[in-house]
DNA sequence: CGAGCTGGTCAACAGTGTGTCGACTGAATC
DNA sequence: GATTCAGTCGACACACTGTTGACCAGCTCG
């Protein structure tokens, strides 16, 4: 599990927890993925996940601090899963490094595509909510890391063309996974269908590392 | 000018404006640009907008549906600019395709970048509401055409590379570049200086479509 | 046993924001 | 001088957030 996140209540013992608070708590939680599915954040209410969860809304905050840290909890094991798969698919051996590569991409999907709700509604508070944005941020640092240390690697060997600072194109190729994750998601373009979506993130970063057509 | 937002009101004849009327419409759509170079859109309210313009809360009603149709009111006009700002630049017939094709991409961040805190405002809200994000798409769509067009011509040529559909790829593209506008304005990621930025997306354009290092 | 602590619960309150209603004004217009 | 109508706003109804304070049940320790 990741640290606890800033906007839960301190007061709460994080050692000792009381089955039935638990309970509440998960049943919160159960709540609120479930209601995102049905909805948009913006159209959920406190009283929508204390009803969910059957109980008041002033025992809500005795759980959460807020709405907003109802999603963070949620969010955060989404981050946790989608680092490790980064971490386990970049870091195995593997005779081809561009089919690596493409799978990590593709496991970067399927991570989020098995929360897409709660990805959503991440992507719509982003830009209010700074927490939500640095764990977000978290995952993009990893993959900044990982992409440009790859292109200067290739550079080296000489099978990638110069130019532009490695991580700055890494930055840019991974914001492009973003968006497109979130659009894919949101039902944006259905022209894409989702299963190529993949495949068409892997042509251009394949092609901007090493050159197309390969 | 563009068609009038839905969401203002129908009741104002537009053909035959009160000076008055009109002024305060501008003060109105001037405030909020100004407030929202000092803080986010979600800390704003109505009483806000009104005060800033000198008139009284549901004195604003009667010249905006709603926050949102003054952000709409506000962003219709940049999307104009930029939507003529495309059509200018790729229309022009130049010897380079490629040097056409970075100051396109150059143009696109002027115009947004001349308004940014309206622009970082329409995308907090793109998610919640309906017609900033299709106005928004207009834009996208309108660069899809266009990008997937060229793929697909130089495919012909055979400068290009087969692979992908162009329209995918060229949408792919097109919201890196979204992703990437928007994180610069917000001050994401400050390692990417924001003049290197169109260098780079420039780079994974002609990466993509003609192929690295030319 | 019973006094007291503690996690848990909620009715009621205070505050902030949105959008509407209805009454009012003052300058055209007839 | 009456009528109309764009423009204006005080006051209201409503929705939602977050807090307070009282209360209860179970445990624990003298």
């Amino acid at each position: 599990m990741s640290p606890t996140p800033s906007t839960e209540r301190p007061v709460r013992g994080r050692r000792a927890p009381r089955v039935s608070g638990d309970d509440r708590e998960r049943a919160i939680l159960a709540t609120a993925e479930r209601l995102l599915e049905q909805r948009p954040y913006h159209e959920i209410s406190t009283d929508d996940l204390a009803r969910g969860a059957g109980i008041s809304r002033p025992t809500f905050y005795f759980y959460f601090a807020s709405k907003d840290a109802v999603l963070l909890a949620l969010f955060d094991r989404i981050i946790e899963q989608a680092e490790a798969g980064r971490v386990e698919v970049l870091g195995r051996d593997r005779d081809d490094p561009a089919a690596r590569w493409r799978e990590a991409i593709g496991v970067f999907y399927e991570t989020f595509g098995a929360h897409r709700a709660v990805t959503l509604a991440a992507a719509e508070v982003q830009l209010s909510n700074s927490e939500v944005r640095e764990l977000w941020s978290k995952v993009m640092e990893g993959w900044a890391s990982d992409t440009a240390a790859l292109i200067e690697a290739e550079r080296e060997r000489g099978a990638a063309p110069p130019g532009a600072p490695a991580r700055d194109l890494a930055i840019a190729l991974i914001r492009m996974n973003e968006r497109m994750l979130h659009a894919t998601f949101a039902g944006e373009s259905p022209s894409v269908s989702e299963q190529d979506v993949v495949e068409v993130l892997a042509t251009i970063w394949l092609s901007t590392i090493y050159g197309p057509a390969r």
